[in-house]
RNA sequence: GGUCGGGUAGCUCAGUUGGUAGAGCAGCGGACUGAAAAUCCGCGUGCCGAGGGUUCAAGUCCCCCUCCGACCA
C-alpha cells in the first residue's frame, strides 16, 4: 500500500458488504470511518439504512446521524463536513476510510467538485451575497416575483444553515410551482431561451434538473459552467478506491434476505416512530427506500407483503443505478465478493469469516 | 370418461376478415456537480405447447397429441 494514500474509499452497490469491510479495514489500519451515504446522515433512520449498530463498531464513525429527518441535507453540506473530518484525521496521522453507496457524496468528499459557484444563493459559509437581483425567470409573464437575495453574511451555525435552506427552499418551491403551472415543456423552453448551453445538457422531462439550472441562473452562474470537468475524476486527496462487486442474481438474493432481516428487526416500528415524531413528509422519509414504501402500510392503504416486495424491488433498482455510477470511475479497483455472498446465503460462512475474506481481498489490492 | 375455456416475452395478457407478433409489469443499458436511496433517458429479450394438414402465406383455419383450469359424469 502506498503510504501516502491515507484515504481509502470503499464503494459499490447496496448490500455488497461495504460497511463490514470498511469497519474492519479502518480498525486494521488504525483509522476511522467516514460514511458517504445520503440517508445515514439522518438521525433515527437506522434499520432501513443498515447502519452498523453502535455495539458492532470497532472504530469511530463520522458523517452519520448529523441531522433530523426534516432537515433537507445537501451534497454541499456533506462535502464540507466530510472534508473537515478527513482533514482532521489526516492531520492526526490517521487513515480515513470513506464508505458509502451515494456516488455523488463520494465524489463530493474526495473529488475536485466545487459547489461554491453559486454561494450567493447558498451562503451557509458566510460569504457575501451579490444581493439585489431577482431571478431571470421572474421577468417572464405570469412568473412569480422572486425575492431579492439577502446581503449580509452568516457565520457557520445551525441557524444560518436553516436560514440558507429556507431561502433556497423558497426559490425552489417557486420554481417548482412555475414548472407545474407552465408544464414541463414550456418550462424547459424557457430555460432553453435563457440558458441554451445548460438546457442542452438536460432532458426536457427532467424537471428537477431544469429547476436546478434556474437556481444557478438566479445565483449568477450556470448549470453548464459547473458541469464542466465532471469526467476528470481528479481527487483532492491521494485515495485508494476499492469497489465491491457481486453478480446480480446473487446480490439480489442477498438484498432480499437483508430486507427480510430489516423487517424482522423492526423497520415498521422505526417508520412509525418517525411518523409519530412528525417526520411523515420529511424529504428523507419520502425518498428513503424502506421508508416511503411502509408509510401506506401504517395508514392501512397497502398490505405489508406488497410493501415489502416493493422495498426489495426499489433496492434492486437502486443497486442497478449505483453500479452504473461507479462503473464509470476508472480509479476504482474492484474486488469480487460473489463467492463469499453465495456461501453466506448457503449458510456455509459466518459474518466474521465473510468480513475477513473481504479484508484479505482488499489488502490484496492495496 | 365427456363438454367447454385456455397454453404467445421472466410474469399477466392482447393479437383485427390468415400476411412469421405487442402492451403493462419485471429486466437490461445509460445520464447525473447544492433534492442523488432522488430525478431522468433508451432498449422487446419470442422454437406463438408438440406433430401433421389446408394455403403463395398459419399465432390465427382443420386434424391429432399433450398440459392447465372449470364444469358434467
Amino acid at each position: 500500500m502506498d503510504e501516502r494514500k491515507k484515504v481509502i474509499a470503499i464503494v459499490g452497490a447496496t448490500g455488497t458488504g461495504k460497511s463490514a469491510l470498511a469497519d474492519a479495514l479502518a480498525a486494521e489500519l488504525g483509522g476511522e470511518l467516514v460514511s458517504a451515504d445520503s440517508i445515514q446522515i439522518y438521525k433515527g433512520m437506522d434499520i432501513g439504512t443498515a447502519k452498523t449498530p453502535v455495539a458492532e463498531r470497532s472504530v469511530s464513525y463520522h458523517c452519520m446521524d448529523l441531522v433530523d429527518p426534516d432537515f433537507a441535507y445537501t451534497a454541499a453540506l456533506y462535502q464540507r463536513e466530510a472534508r473537515r473530518v478527513i482533514d482532521g484525521l489526516l492531520d492526526s496521522g490517521k487513515p480515513a476510510v470513506v464508505c458509502g453507496g451515494t456516488g455523488l457524496y463520494v465524489r463530493a468528499a474526495l473529488d475536485d467538485f466545487r459547489f461554491d459557484e453559486n454561494r450567493e444563493l447558498y451562503k451557509e459559509r458566510g460569504r457575501e451575497g451579490i444581493g439585489g437581483e431577482t431571478a431571470d425567470v421572474a421577468s417572464v409573464e405570469a412568473a412569480p416575483v422572486l425575492s431579492p437575495l439577502e446581503k449580509e453574511s452568516h457565520p457557520i451555525s445551525t441557524s444560518s444553515l436553516s436560514m440558507a435552506k429556507r431561502r433556497s427552499d423558497d426559490l425552489r418551491q417557486q420554481l417548482n410551482a412555475q414548472a407545474e403551472k407552465l408544464g414541463s415543456e414550456a418550462f424547459y423552453a424557457l430555460l432553453a431561451e435563457r440558458d441554451p448551453e445548460s438546457a442542452a445538457l438536460i432532458h426536457p422531462n427532467n424537471v428537477r434538473r431544469v429547476v436546478r439550472a434556474f437556481e444557478f441562473l438566479q445565483a449568477g452562474s450556470s448549470y453548464a459552467k459547473q458541469h464542466t470537468g465532471f469526467e476528470s475524476f481528479k481527487a483532492v486527496y491521494p485515495t485508494h478506491f476499492i469497489g465491491i462487486s457481486v453478480e446480480h442474481e446473487v446480490l439480489y438474493e442477498s438484498i432480499e434476505r437483508r430486507v427480510d432481516a430489516m423487517m424482522a428487526a423492526g423497520l415498521l416500528d422505526e417508520v412509525e416512530s418517525l411518523i409519530d415524531a412528525g417526520h411523515k413528509d420529511a424529504p428523507a422519509i419520502r425518498q428513503g427506500i424502506g421508508y416511503k414504501e411502509l408509510i401506506p402500510v401504517l395508514d392501512g392503504s397497502r398490505s405489508l407483503d406488497e410493501a415489502v416486495a416493493e422495498i426489495k424491488q426499489s433496492t434492486r433498482r437502486y443497486a442497478k443505478r449505483q453500479r452504473t455510477w461507479f462503473k464509470r470511475d476508472p480509479r476504482i479497483v474492484w474486488i469480487d465478493a460473489t463467492d463469499e455472498h453465495r456461501m453466506r446465503l448457503a449458510g456455509e460462512m459466518d459474518g466474521g469469516t465473510f468480513t475477513r475474506e473481504l479484508l484479505d481481498k482488499a489488502f490484496g489490492v492495496l
